[in-house]
DNA sequence: CTTGACTCCGTACCATAGTACGGCCCCTAT
DNA sequence: ATAGGGGCCGTACTATGGTACGGAGTCAAG
């Protein structure tokens, strides 16, 4: 691929250009140089395929229920060994997984209990703030 | 339960007073009457077992991931029978829940596979930016 | 050699869901 | 009767994760 521009980078991230300049000033993004332009500031930034991975990376991370703030440290990491602080947050986040999974299921479960009584012909409203009862 | 002020609805609900303020002017919790008090504005609300199971609800509507405006239609939803409408925000949530638990055991099992890598004994650092790679 | 799309940068603004504060009032126990 | 712990209320502030804007500069095509 390519390098790109910032919209490039979004485009090939899933985001749009102001929110990769977001991530850039929360520096979970690297800002490259700007190359010698030939006017007072220098010219565009370009974007490789290693920062295309970051940005996605960043967006899985995210949908892992990672923060930015943890997400600026895994990615801090990455460039480290400190194998047992990686484990440790990864750890720490399955178990968070788990729990959410569970307690998705559950309201999950709610919600369909509520769909059903709701489509039974009957009269009148739907039970609707007693559906998460007993859960 | 004896009918009981702020403080007690947040507590049985776990949440904080002002928590339940803010509910109150989102319109998801009624403000009873002030009783007719000695002094010039009147004096401390109760509030019944009713408030409680409503405070409930809200909170667990939320973690079926329900905003507070769509909350604030439930509610509103459930003095009315439409049943249609009602069992129509329940399966899109659903629905919506379905996805979003699908995506957590993907990214969980990254997580996972991360942690092992992590785990091997190897030396140098994880692979932590490709963790979620090929998801 | 101009036009138009895009970049760069700082700064400001937004939505969501709270959390805090300060002044005043009420109520109960001492 | 007085002190202290809540309650009431308006308003302001916070955190998170963006989104928008305006002016200046860059760059490639026609």
């Amino acid at each position: 691929m390519a390098d790109v521009t910032i919209a490039g980078l979004a485009r090939e991230g899933g985001v749009g250009v102001e929110t990769v300049r977001y991530y850039q000033r929360r520096g979970l993004l690297e800002t490259p140089e700007r190359p010698e332009g030939s006017g007072s500031n220098g010219g565009i930034r370009r974007y490789t395929a290693d920062d295309v991975r970051r940005l996605r990376f960043i967006r899985s991370a995210q949908a892992a229920g990672f923060t930015l703030e943890q997400i600026g440290e895994l990615v801090a990491l990455d460039a480290t060994d400190d194998r047992a602080r990686a484990r440790q947050l990864a750890n720490e986040r399955i178990a968070a997984l788990d729990a959410k999974i569970q307690e998705l299921k559950r309201v999950r479960a709610s919600l369909q209990r509520l769909a059903h009584e709701c489509g039974s012909g009957s009269e009148g409203p739907c039970p609707i703030l007693t559906a998460f009862d007993a859960d």
